[in-house]
DNA sequence: CTCATTTCTTAAACCAGCTTAATTTTTTTG
DNA sequence: CAAAAAAATTAAGCTGGTTTAAGAAATGAG
């Protein structure tokens, strides 16, 4: 049961088998189809969410009305608006599934209770947040250094799995292109 | 002594008078002038760095020969390169003052010794690299939704002390615009 | 207080990637 | 399986921000 989930913290902790049953206590299973949502625009990010199976996206609406994705996260990715989640501010994001997915919610009073009942997860908790920190000054890096055909191109053979479950305009999105020049792009490759 | 790191901390965390003695033995205070190197390209990020006073930057040379700025930290703010701290990989960055400073640093054993003696200094940085995370979600959303022009300006209402202390090619570099094109956003305020 | 170095400004030509708009292809749904 | 909706393509014209090249102003080290 959640396999994805409890393999992803032994990578990083000892948790041993009578502390897997304790943490079940504190997650909110959720099965959900293509297209739903588990925050919109407005509301405060209420979870932090563990992708088990399935993908999910992050958005907003920006002033020409285009949806931006900013995030995707694919199994064993975690996915929150932090700041909405720690200091309870509405966010301006909606999260919604790409598919049909299967989520492990932490709300935040049950995220709280579950680091003082279990302070290996303070631990874990750490080390994720300390690698996505690692992850986006990459990413930061790539910015910085490359074109956008470039960083089109870089992002495509680095996460193939990408292009093969999600639409290429959100693709486009994520990187920050118009689905007209990735186009442009695709066509130039072949 | 350490009074900028000791608050910090405790504006997360408890730790007692006991806790804050173990804690400096892990330490390494260093005082550096203007211009002096933490890290350089090529090296393995052996410390993660916390600003005590002064500043610092991170940088990389681009393709082009330039030094891309890809951070800043002033005053309580921690500053690594976290992909090669924590898997002892080279690094492509540079860490320089920009002013005299006085740095603590952790060495990646210190850092580790300490978390196991002092537990709540896990939590400690839990929360820090959570909110770095969200400071780095922020971020990112404003480089969607923002044209570089509004991303100047933006900055620069948001960080005053940012313009006071740091030159403005540093911004520039910072921002991904050219010193050029912000010399003519400048005059066009005025 | 002066020289060398660093930082900032000005201006013109240029281009990577966007906008707009129309068409085609693919996917979803009843 | 047919109609509607969603996604991808094509192409022409345009623009925000860069590049290049000087010169001017500010700063700091001796």
């Amino acid at each position: 049961m959640y396999s994805n989930f409890i393999s992803h913290i032994r990578k990083y902790v000892d948790l041993d088998d009578n502390s897997v049953a304790l943490l079940f206590k504190y997650i909110t299973p959720l099965k959900l189809k293509r297209k739903e949502f588990l925050l919109k625009e407005g509301q405060i990010c209420q979870s932090i969410y563990f992708v088990e199976k399935g993908c999910l996206r992050m958005y907003f609406i920006d002033d020409k009305l285009n949806e931006q994705i900013t995030q995707f996260a694919l199994e064993h990715w975690w996915m929150a608006d932090h700041f909405s989640f720690m200091d309870n501010k509405p966010s301006p994001y909606f999260i919604e599934t790409i598919e049909k997915s299967e989520i492990l919610a932490f709300t935040a009073s049950s995220f709280e209770a579950m680091l003082r009942e279990l302070p290996q997860m303070e631990r874990y908790f750490r080390i994720v947040m300390q690698r996505a920190v690692a992850a986006s000054q990459l990413r930061n890096k790539y910015t910085y250094e490359m074109s956008k055909e470039e960083f089109y191109q870089h992002f495509s053979t680095s996460f193939p799995e990408f292009v093969q479950r999600v639409p290429q305009y959100m693709i486009a999105s994520y990187l920050g292109l118009t689905p007209q020049y990735v186009s442009e792009l695709r066509k130039k490759k072949l």
